[in-house]
DNA sequence: CCTTGACCTTCCCATCATTGGAACCCTCAT
DNA sequence: ATGAGGGTTCCAATGATGGGAAGGTCAAGG
């Protein structure tokens, strides 16, 4: 099948297929005469895989690792646990880094009358950054992509 | 002052600060003969300012609006409020997703023995992607800079 | 006066995953 | 044979940030 059908069938555009295809993270598939990338089931399935990883917020590299040992046959469990342990540490950092923001504005946001007059401790904190929030950890997060969910 | 100074006060590097000002969040500033950018202590209260939103999870288009509102004396603090509303709901829509990234990564870990034996179920999970988890938002997010806090 | 080192300037590149578009080629049905 | 709807590659942009090169500037000390 064409990639335009495997993107279908995986849920994975076409354009990051060639990407992930381009980076090194799924094989480089046969082509036809007029250069037609050809993909069969197992190339789905792959791609599934894949995109199920991404779901969960494992990075491209993780998902790398994950793959290696998911065709490795012979592969301890514990090694794919412990990439999952690891992936759930960093959720769940980023998650207190988050609420700690959170709370922090909400706290803010009760002390604010919200009407028309001006005074308002939400700039007023932000003008002296008194209250503490989150100490932000590393510096960004990849969240999945939207469209993937029209199937 | 010059940028270093400016930045070592606003806990902004002075990167950051060329890139506020080349984006138009903060001002241009004057210059020296030397084209040597010169601060004061106003600017260093807006970078302190923009700082502290930043750790916030503002975006700096936010932060745009922010400052806006703060050197408005006009103001209607409702404004303001919303803004920060709105920003505490998109928090909570990450948080969200990330817990459901987590949540199902702990279920799939707990389930796997993690020893010499390959049998996993978080293998399993990705192959067949069954157990769903967070369906994601829009694409990133960001979440300041960790050297910030030396100062 | 000249050197040294710390500072400043601009410009370009990389990150990460993803999208968009241009310019072009291929295939099939009408 | 024409057009729609695939496919192909390549290049650029996103957001916030860091890194570095190449070069100008400043103050202090020999």
């Amino acid at each position: 099948m064409n990639i335009g059908e495997a993107a279908r069938r995986s849920g994975v555009t076409a354009k990051m297929i060639r990407y992930y295809e381009q980076s090194g993270l799924i094989p480089e598939v046969a082509r036809t005469d007029a250069g037609y990338r050809s993909y069969g089931d197992d190339d789905v399935h792959r791609l599934r895989f894949v995109r199920r990883a991404r779901d969960l917020g494992f990075t491209v590299e993780e998902i790398g690792e994950l793959l290696a040992l998911w065709q490795d046959d012979g592969r301890r469990s514990a090694e794919v646990k412990s990439l999952a342990l690891g992936h759930i540490d960093t959720l769940r950092e980023k998650i207190a880094e988050l609420e700690a923001m959170a709370d922090t504005l909400q706290a803010l946001a009760d002390g604010c009358s919200g009407d028309d007059r001006p005074d308002c401790p939400i700039l007023a904190d932000l003008e002296t950054g008194k209250a503490s929030a989150a100490r932000p950890g590393p510096r960004r997060f990849g969240v999945t992509n939207p469209k993937s969910q029209e199937h």
